[in-house]
DNA sequence: GTAACTGCAAAATATTTGCATCCTT
DNA sequence: AAGGATGCAAATATTTTGCAGTTAC
């Protein structure tokens, strides 16, 4: 019987395995949240190798299963893609939230970015909004 | 006679020095668009230790002289802050624009972020908006 | 069995730190 | 003159690449 994670590889044409099932895990777990590359090192209990992480991280956002983020700070980090992203083209029209307190990084599913007009001769195609601040945890 | 390159560097208790005057003339120059580091180092003609780079950057930031900006890719960009930017505190409400034809992000001045209602118990400090696309020039 | 994935080693990059020297005030 | 800024060397950290061994299908 297949689980929802390996209904995910599936889709994407990805062999499963296991650290990619476990990072996906880890992303399904963060449930909207973000993370960073050590932040999954960290949090799958240092079983792969780094290089493993790079790649997979790298294969899952060719795929479109997951997305980046913008941060202020260097940080990359990564979110887990909604129904509706596939593989290159996101529509992750949603906004991102930083905790400038526990650094967590949210996804709003519930906030839209709202439509902004451009000045003449731009060509928009792709939408972030990061707002940074204290979360609804560390309020 | 002090320039206006100058002025700021004393505004922040800096001392003028060679390397914070070209870089801060680039920034000038560059008029409202964003730098990362390598651009730095190519567009002052490589005279630079690449670690004098790294500390101005840094202490322009520290300053409030300039500020980074987000962006998807891996990336840290900075732009200069408009006045109104105290040290710390940014009020840098305006949209950034990334093109994906000349790699160029450009601050929207005139594109004011629109305001947007958060969830209970989300408190936001700061905003910002990146928007990718192709720009007036790669029009 | 074959193609794809992983882990190890090592290379290539990027960033930070220490310290002696030089420049600004 | 004194403190801060720079440049060089070197230490760290981060990311990428090559290749052999292993695993999924």
């Amino acid at each position: 019987m297949d689980t929802q994670i390996d209904n995910i590889l599936k889709r994407s044409q990805l062999s499963v395995t296991g650290s990619r099932k476990r990072i996906l895990e880890l992303f399904l777990a963060t449930n909207g949240g973000a993370l960073a590359h050590g932040d999954i090192e960290k949090k799958t209990g240092e079983k792969f190798d780094r290089v493993t992480v790079y790649r997979t991280l790298q294969t899952f956002l060719e795929k479109g299963i997951i997305h980046s983020i913008p941060t202020v700070d260097n940080s990359v980090r990564y979110a887990m893609c909604k129904e509706g992203c596939a593989g290159g083209h996101h529509h992750d029209n949603h906004v991102h939230f930083v905790c400038s307190a526990c650094g967590n990084t949210t996804c709003l599913e519930s906030v839209m970015i709202p439509e902004v007009r451009l000045p003449e001769g731009f060509q928009p195609e792709e939408f972030q909004m990061v707002i940074t601040g204290v979360c609804k945890d560390c309020h």
